[in-house]
DNA sequence: TATGAATGAGAGTTCATTCAT
DNA sequence: AATGAATGAACTCTCATTCAT
């Protein structure tokens, strides 16, 4: 009984945090983070504006953990989607599609990592360059590496060329209309992508 | 005579408004726009900080007005580096190189401009694609158009694929290190991106 | 049996209060009354914020019974000491030197009685006054009187004078240093004050 | 003209210090460090909220430039009561009657200095001390030193005893009623001390 | 009796902007 | 045109207290 109780008890905890985090992505994306308002998040979580902090000791570490939280979620649901499939060229085709699916999905939270790490702030974007380093792993090794491996795409530094990529989802994905809606054709992308990939057969095709 | 003072007092005023370009645009990149203070912009363009409202009636016109500037000085740089090459897969490295020294050469103000286009304000954010849109144009009719016409390029949506371009290159040249050293290699993307519109000759390249 | 129960529990609710109070004693004397943490006593005394509420009403409550308590506990230490001795000059010498020992043996109870009787509320300067009259009374009656009537100390006024050695003894312990040591020399106090009050033989001692 | 202009602009400022200084002196020797609102000094100051941050970059910067200022004033009141009459005797007695004297005549400030001197932040506390260390020389070498060489006070340690007749002071003079009268009367003071620092003729006064 | 999440008044501080000089 | 003292709204954060469990 008492057992049961404690869960209940963690359970509603969880939730109650979970509320904030979605009133924290809303704030923070409608605002950015110097003028988000905490004031505003709690009440909007349901809250005083004083029981924030009883789950954050600040603003900041409050977006620390929305960040964290969301970073973990948008690796699953692309890595989810993408790990599924056999061929390295469909791979990448997938991980920008879900990558695009996952913002419009995930608005909010999207908005708030891309503001962040377009941001002022270095620390900031340093950290969301730590927490994403496994989504960065997965396109070096799970995407090019394999595609590499099996013959489908040129010889590349999968480091260098998983930055670029990643970059380009990143900024590309950014870019969003009022309503959410991307400007950017993630077919486009990708075909522009498989094609600067794409293994060249016996001919040299340098420009220089 | 009086004539001549005119001209001086212009003069004057001009330098002056330089000056707070400059201090405006190392204030707005350290801190964006929210954390920029207008204190230390007046301070460290050498004047008192009500000063700054005779040339400027707000932060926020100071902001437009240096987005402005910087935006013209962007243009240019890049179209005086592009626009005397003949060549449109050279156009294009070009322009992709000029980009990246822009950035080199005027820190601040492309950070600037980048914190602004990714930030949570949507005006700012519409504001900087109005003022780019002479480059969107340019990369559309004298790179893309061009090479198009000369069959280099694959035929594609100019306007589109402009788009596509232009937001790979703000979003791999914004990523720079705490020195203002990029991450990416100019090459690396210039590269990518040939190949990708390279015209395919006989064979068909879907991949679907 | 139900009688044996009560007990039980009158001693554990004394338990509890005692081990509040040392929390409080702590926390009182290391940041004084205002910026004292009830959380923070709550946890140092082994439970719950809101279970100090069960025991007293309110911050200030609980303040005041610990000066009540810490009172009691000074004036018994003191009086145990001295009034087993018969001499009135050994009497004053033990009286600083209990004073003393009594500070150094309940350093936070004694610093939270030395900030709230130099502190800037009134009334509660005005309660430890209150609670400290019977050893106010007992320098007047059972050290200064008794001398005075054996004819070793001069005639004074008693109430005044031992306003004034009160004041001393305060003043003096008070100064402690980051590990509770004493300043000064209750020796060197004794000296001074066995030397003032001493019954001058034949002579006058006037200074004007 | 220019330069008057200066000058008066200097006299303002000095002026507009002056009364915040006093308006702070109000409340904090009303409230106390803590609970002293900036908000009520610079009201009664006569300024808006946030001015006292032109002047003083924090509550406790406030407090500090409080303490050296009335530190300096208590110092010079005394010393020159005290540095004009030649016997070390009368001198003696002039410190606690000026003593006394500067604090019926300012209240707010020797409030302030009393509290914090025995109040919680030691750091504070080190503060005063190393203010008042010019009063603890002078006490030491200008009045107790003085008496020694000319024979009318016991050989005794300077140092400890100025620091005995410093918390003998502070302590005494310190406790005031609600009105600033304080309860202790300085001549009784003076005659406690005089007596007990009085050079014994040739009889030996040791009291063990 | 004990708990600790929730409350919300109130604190110190910041800073864009104004305006008399 | 230049100054910088003054303004005051707005902000983040604290914490004594309450109360449902």
């Amino acid at each position: 009984m008492v057992r049961i109780k404690q869960i209940e008890r963690e359970q509603v905890l969880e939730q109650t945090k979970t509320r904030l985090f979605q009133a924290a992505a809303q704030e923070f994306a409608r605002a950015g983070y110097s003028d988000a308002n905490i004031n505003m998040i709690s009440t909007n979580a349901g809250f005083a504006k004083g029981t924030i902090y009883n789950y954050f000791p600040s603003k900041r570490a409050l977006l620390l953990a929305l960040i964290d939280t969301s970073a973990k979620q948008h690796f699953n649901f692309i890595v989810d989607r993408v790990g599924v499939i056999p061929d390295p060229r469909k791979r990448m085709e997938m991980f920008y599609q879900a990558g695009f699916d996952y913002v419009s999905q995930n608005l909010a939270a999207a908005r708030v990592m891309f503001n962040t790490i377009n941001g002022p702030d270095v620390t900031l974007k340093a950290h969301i360059f730590e927490v994403y380093q496994p989504l960065f792993q997965f396109v070096a090794d799970q995407i090019l590496n394999l595609g590499i491996e099996q013959g489908v795409f040129e010889q590349v530094d999968t480091a260098s060329m998983a930055l670029l990529l990643m970059t380009i989802y990143l900024g590309t994905a950014s870019q969003l209309d009022l309503d959410g809606r991307p400007w950017l054709d993630p077919n486009q992308i990708v075909d522009l992508v498989l094609n600067g990939l794409q293994k060249k057969e016996a001919t040299s095709g340098d420009h220089d």
